[in-house]
DNA sequence: GGTTTGACCATAA
DNA sequence: CTTATGGCCAAAC
């Protein structure tokens, strides 16, 4: 490889491409899907990119993806109605159980 | 091409 | 439980 400065091009395309695995009625963190890209650190880009998939239309699941809290970092009440439609019950605190939740992928590498 | 911005995360108090 | 702080790094300006 010539340059071998590849480190992610186009981050935002993974993203999408992991939460379109997100099977209804489960969801994941931004962390754990960065983990997933094999980049711990960047859970803050799995957000952004999610934000830009909402401002472009893109069809991307993007209500199943919640942070390491269980609560969404969304301000409308939006993503809570479309989780407790796809089955997903919520916390009397209003956060989500990720040990019952949480989507486990089948395969990780 | 440096600065600002984030739909975050872990830790501490 | 909440609030505050530092760090992480790509994309947009």
């Amino acid at each position: 490889m010539t340059a071998g400065r590849v480190l992610s091009p186009g981050f935002h395309s993974r993203v999408f491409d992991i939460v379109r695995r997100i099977p209804r009625g489960k969801v994941t963190t931004y962390g754990r899907i960065a983990a997933m890209l094999g980049h711990p650190g960047v859970a803050r880009h799995v957000g952004n990119a999610l934000a830009v998939c909402g401002r472009e239309e893109i069809p991307v699941p993007w209500h199943r993806v919640v942070n390491a809290s269980g609560k969404v970092s969304t301000n409308g009440t939006d993503q809570r109605t479309l989780l407790e439609r796809e089955g997903v019950r919520f916390s009397p605190n209003g956060a989500i159980p990720l040990k019952i939740y949480v989507w486990q992928p089948p395969e990780a590498e």
